[in-house]
DNA sequence: GGGCCACGTCGTATATGGTCGCCATCCGCC
DNA sequence: GGCGGATGGCGACCATATACGACGTGGCCC
């Protein structure tokens, strides 16, 4: 490939005036720049991103660190991550930390190996991972799941409000006895929704009890396993709350398998929709949140952060809506 | 963050043997590899992959290139390649060329200014934009789509086999009359699974006919018009073979939508599983594909000519399977 | 009209952070 | 004492951006 003293010498200028020409930072005689661009043109010269980076010791590399790459969530999520990032001249590296923390805490070493611009993240739990982010000062951006005890910027779903919608509308469908299954205590977002859901039953004068909430995984499997634990106990659940897409469509395979019948006899209620969630039967009822949004929120945050490392972090919170169709909707 | 010179002085080594003992490219005196390892533990030092990239000319990145992130289908692919490329030092950055071949050039041409390792590509179509890395010597795998006029290592299914289990299983449940909606005739796999349709359709002594064949966009919303387009013909299908996955969920949405009984009044396969087909009524009858180990074979290939250059090309062919479920299964 | 100053434009040199070839040195062994 | 192998350090090099210096020209003022 060709080089930028290649161009200079086809173009007989210096070096120098190659780049001040390709990045318009000084003036050049037209009669130079004219050259130099031909020159360009001829070698089928780019840039080397490499040797510029080092230069200016800034990427224009953004990691974002997903915990599961199958779920539609995040894929939709790291679109809207990517438009954002395409349109202020980001690349964006994906990185699928499948829950893993160590697998995370490679990531980030190779986030900061890289030196890249940026990272979004939706972390698998430890903060401490993080912290070497921060002490490097490579700005972060927290997405759908928070940080405790650092301050970054964060793009949040309201969990708890979502929950309670879910919640309340399943007490008002006369289900009874409620059950939720949710992720790991560790995440943000399996403890919030936990707590609207808890909330809202409280709320109604009702009193949650332990044996009706199950923490799984957020997977299909752990959704299954939950809900089939939940169908053992002496007084199984009229009703479900699952705190993700996956661990909802895990909860109604069960269902399906076991022959219960999905409203009649259990009601079911996911967070996050699936796609075709409309050919799925029965349908499912769902708190549905702006992924693309969410993505496209902490692109935007992460943009600005670099901008202006010293601008004050903030919080983002969007809004869920509760998508009622069949699986939800007791017969009369 | 340090520097190699920054662990260089604390260790009281100098550079260069700060190199050799991270790399371990020749043998350092234990006592002193002791101090650097402490060094390097003191400082929190994590060596410049830019600088190290720009000194070998050589990085650690793969581009993988994909027309829609949004199909479950290209998600589990690029679980696929990341995790191969993980496993051999490479990360993966991720491109969305949502089918436009501008945004495919884009993306080429960040790869080149990136001077990446590698490039897995499905290509949106037309083969100028992948001479560029070819010229440039950057390895280059096409996955999933063919690539026509250039020598390339090439990891495919069967698309012309996968598409005459299809279509035969369909003449097997007594369909007559069956359609097919295939992708832009620019891309190999529309072709190929269009081939196949008609071969199968010949081999039994049926004759294809043009106004039961559409050519869509490998999208939700293009199966769907489509699928009305075949309705509503003078004489409609009775099936309909669709050549992608989204495509068969806008198919069905449409028969749905329209009130047509399927498999009793029209029988339908896809191509290409998608995600809680179990849970879909009528449950999808498909032609899956091992679309992580397609994946895994197009990173496997490119970590090799990465290794080898002049390695000859080679192609990659792996097997899809029949899946009957109940749209196709034509009640007696 | 001439001289001086200022500004615009270009080239040279150096910095970025690593890697590695080459050479010097040191030590051990014969 | 000499030779050889092992090990450390110096410096070149990767491709780019930019500080700084030099040169030339144009305009303004005396």
């Amino acid at each position: 490939m060709a080089t930028i003293y290649d161009v200079a010498r086809q173009a007989q200028v210096s070096p120098a005036t190659v780049s001040r020409v390709l990045n318009g930072r000084a003036s050049v005689d037209p009669v130079l720049a004219a050259r130099v661009q031909q020159a360009v043109q001829d070698l089928n010269y780019r840039p080397n991103v490499v040797a510029r980076n080092l230069r200016l010791s800034q990427t224009s590399l953004w990691a974002v660190i997903i915990s599961d790459i199958g779920n539609p969530f995040f894929t939709s999520m790291v679109r809207g991550v990517e438009d954002v990032a395409q349109g202020s001249g980001f690349s964006v590296v994906l990185c699928n930390s499948d829950e893993d923390p160590e697998k995370e805490a490679r990531y980030v070493a190779a986030a900061l190996a890289q030196r890249m611009a940026g990272v979004v993240i939706s972390t698998s739990g430890r903060p401490n991972v993080i912290n070497r982010l921060i002490e490097a000062r490579i700005p972060v951006v927290a997405i759908d799941r928070q940080l405790r005890g650092v301050s970054v910027d964060t793009v949040l779903v309201d969990n708890v409000h979502g929950a309670e919608l879910a919640t309340t509308h399943l007490l008002d469908q006369g289900y009874r006895r409620i059950a939720c299954i949710t992720g790991p205590r560790r995440i943000s977002t399996a403890a919030q929704r936990l707590r609207g859901y808890q909330r809202a039953l409280k709320s109604r004068g009702h009193q949650p009890t332990d044996n009706l909430i199950r923490f799984a995984d957020f997977r299909e499997e752990g959704g299954y396993r939950a809900m089939a634990s939940l169908l053992d106990e002496t007084e199984p659940p009229d009703a479900v709350f699952a705190t993700n897409n996956l661990m909802t469509v895990g909860a109604v395979e069960c269902l399906v398998d076991r022959g219960v019948k999905v409203p009649a006899k259990v009601g079911v209620v996911g967070f996050d929709d699936i796609p075709w969630a409309h050919l799925v039967r029965p349908s499912l009822t769902t708190v549905s949140q702006p992924t693309y949004d969410l993505g496209r929120a902490a692109a935007v945050l992460l943009g600005e952060r670099i901008a202006n490392p010293a601008k004050p972090t903030s919080m983002v919170t969007l809004h869920t809506d509760l998508h009622i169709r069949e699986s939800s909707t007791r017969p009369a």
